[in-house]
DNA sequence: GAGGAAGTTGTGCCCGCACACAATTTAGTA
DNA sequence: TACTAAATTGTGTGCGGGCACAACTTCCTC
């Protein structure tokens, strides 16, 4: 009780028994008397006791063995920025007896994934967190963890089913009316936008979707959809050379195409078609500060990019594990990540390197 | 050294003395030979020996007390903000020891704060956070902290003199960048825009016209200048009749004023005379995600505002002593906060409560 | 009523570090 | 050489909590 902390051993006295009887009506681990248990019990309530962490974790030297079951960065440079928050998150716990195996599977091949998911299943780890981007195969691992009580964290990619620990992303329908806004905003007059679903996982689908879905609520809700025509359109996995044939058929039969929302983080690739073809006056707000769509949002070819905050979702997801097996805290089941805006003239904030560490929110 | 963690017990082994020898050595405190101490130092360097700090943290029952001379949040709702970052980081740091202090002045009253910040320097504090709005008399009390060698951190408002230990807030100018932008997005067609400045404290000046050569930069910038006719209005501390009247002739004289940048928090300020004229076709970019201007931002009537992240403000000046004062780290001396585009379609992220203590970055 | 099992409760040590104090070595002087 | 002061180095304790183990109560059985 000096300086107004409680401790266990002014619990202890308050009660009259000993700090070990308090510790184990903490702790429940039985073996105390129903009465003393409930005195106590009373008592921690009544001076509002909070264990010590930091005297908690000097104590036990339990390693905590977590697993990060995460998509190769180097077939989409998307997965860097989890992977780096993940590294980040570690770091920050390593002292909390936190370690990290990553457990780096191709996104372009089932079989990979299953192979880096059995892995993990075997190897005892204490939790595990993953972007499920294959949708069956996941739910087939989910039983097993959830058998085997391990708990895990997904991230990017919600599948609610076999309730995790928690997710961590972002809400894909508010995203979309938020590029609705950003778009329309731009546009004042009457004009044609296209939605423009790019992407080579087929396991996306939903979410973009729901991008669509936001991004069209925006439009009708505020009684715009007269307006505005609304096009959409499908470029998931085809050549270069179909892709720049059916652009080319909706721009010559779309004169007043003034705004494009891809919904993927390829924004990048409509900017350089445009670019190609000399086209300026379209519009383009697209998803994810990845190298690409930097070069073009610098250049002005892209408007505004929604950032997801890839890395936050990482390193929330380890602290997440790290709250519930470590410090016992609840967990929040669904945690979505601001939307923010992002354009050439606030882009440093959001990358630049070595502060971006400093980027991520703080756990409340 | 069991997993991977460098003990002070590692390095005495290794270097052949006792715990207590190497305990002399890092924290520098003498009686130490000159080679020994040589010694002990390589090794620390070697094995890059980290302390841990919760042992640290855990020993020394010290208690530092922390000024926070901040202004009254009744004057001015804008600074509830810092001051539940400083809270909540209170809350974060108290079992390091950690115990603010608020010294609440009025921010119209010069005296007042020349009253608390006596207060501060008599109380013998270890650290102060401050936001130093009255240029002059900061100074003098920079002075005398400085000789009281106690550490002062400075939030939203930037004075470089008498180096305080860090400066954390936004980057005027490019937050006036920002803010062409986003006005000048939304308005392709030649207009004229208007710079209006509102404020009650005097104390902003400098601040407000590095928004506006900010604003006007990115005009110039992306040679613009010729297409758009910025005006500037100043309207600091006047009456609702001269607010009215002055605003009467800008919109009569100025028929094509399509857009209105408010360099403070008063954008709702505007949005009111606007609505109350039943103006609804010019556009408002304005700071600060007070309650007056949310409301106006939910019904459209504001476009964007920037969050100079004042929780987090307060938030990261009291970590930034608690690194200096009770983990020895190195601080950085400057500290800009990213500037958040808000608009009605992610608001929710920024304010939500309970989540907003979320919103903070997390430093590296 | 002795003996023992089961149910309770108390004690002591460790975690890594800081710091006070004890112990040891070295240097200096008579 | 003997003895002391100074310089250097080692040891022990406590911080708050977790946990193993010791110790103490009951209560039952023969």
């Amino acid at each position: 009780m000096i300086n107004n902390i409680v401790r266990i051993k002014d619990i202890a006295k308050k009660a009259g028994v000993s700090t070990g009887t308090v510790d184990r009506v903490i702790h429940d681990r039985g073996r105390v008397s129903k009465k003393v248990k409930e005195d106590v019990l009373k008592i921690l309530e009544e001076m509002n006791y909070e264990p010590n962490l930091m005297a908690r974790a000097l104590g036990s030297h339990k390693v905590y063995l977590l697993a990060a079951l995460i998509p190769n960065p180097l077939t989409d440079s998307f997965w860097e920025a989890p992977k780096s928050g993940i590294e980040k998150a570690e770091k920050d716990l390593k002292q909390y007896g936190i370690v990290v195996k990553q457990y780096i599977f191709n996104p372009y091949d089932v079989n990979s994934f299953i192979e880096k998911a059995n892995e993990v299943s075997e190897d005892n780890v204490d939790g595990i967190i993953l972007s499920p981007i294959f949708y069956r195969q996941s739910l087939l691992f989910f039983e097993k963890w959830k058998n085997q009580n391990i708990p895990f964290v997904l991230f990017n990619t919600q599948i609610a089913e076999y309730d995790p620990l928690s997710y961590i992303g972002q809400d894909s329908f508010q995203s979309g009316c938020l590029a609705g806004k950003l778009l329309q905003y731009g546009l004042p007059d009457p004009c044609s936008v296209l939605i423009a679903h790019i992407d080579e996982e087929i396991s996306n689908a939903a979410h973009l979707i729901t991008k669509e879905q936001g991004f069209r609520n925006y439009f009708t809700k505020n009684k715009l959809d007269k307006k505005y025509t609304i096009l959409r359109i499908e470029l998931n996995r085809c050549t270069q050379k179909v892709f720049n044939k059916r652009l080319d058929e909706i721009i010559s039969n779309t004169p007043d195409l003034a705004g494009i929302f891809v919904t993927t983080s390829k924004a990048h690739v409509i900017a350089k078609y445009l670019e190609d073809k000399k086209i300026s006056n379209i519009k383009i707000i697209g998803y994810d500060l990845i190298s690409e769509n930097i070069h073009y949002l610098n250049n002005g070819s892209i408007s505004f990019l929604i950032n997801q905050n890839p890395k936050g979702q990482g390193f929330w997801g380890i602290h997440h594990l790290a709250d519930y097996l470590v410090f016992k805290k609840k967990v929040p089941g669904l945690k979505y990540l601001p939307l923010d805006i992002v354009t050439k003239e606030n882009l440093s904030y959001y990358v630049e390197e070595g502060n971006n560490l400093a980027d991520l929110n703080v756990s409340g």
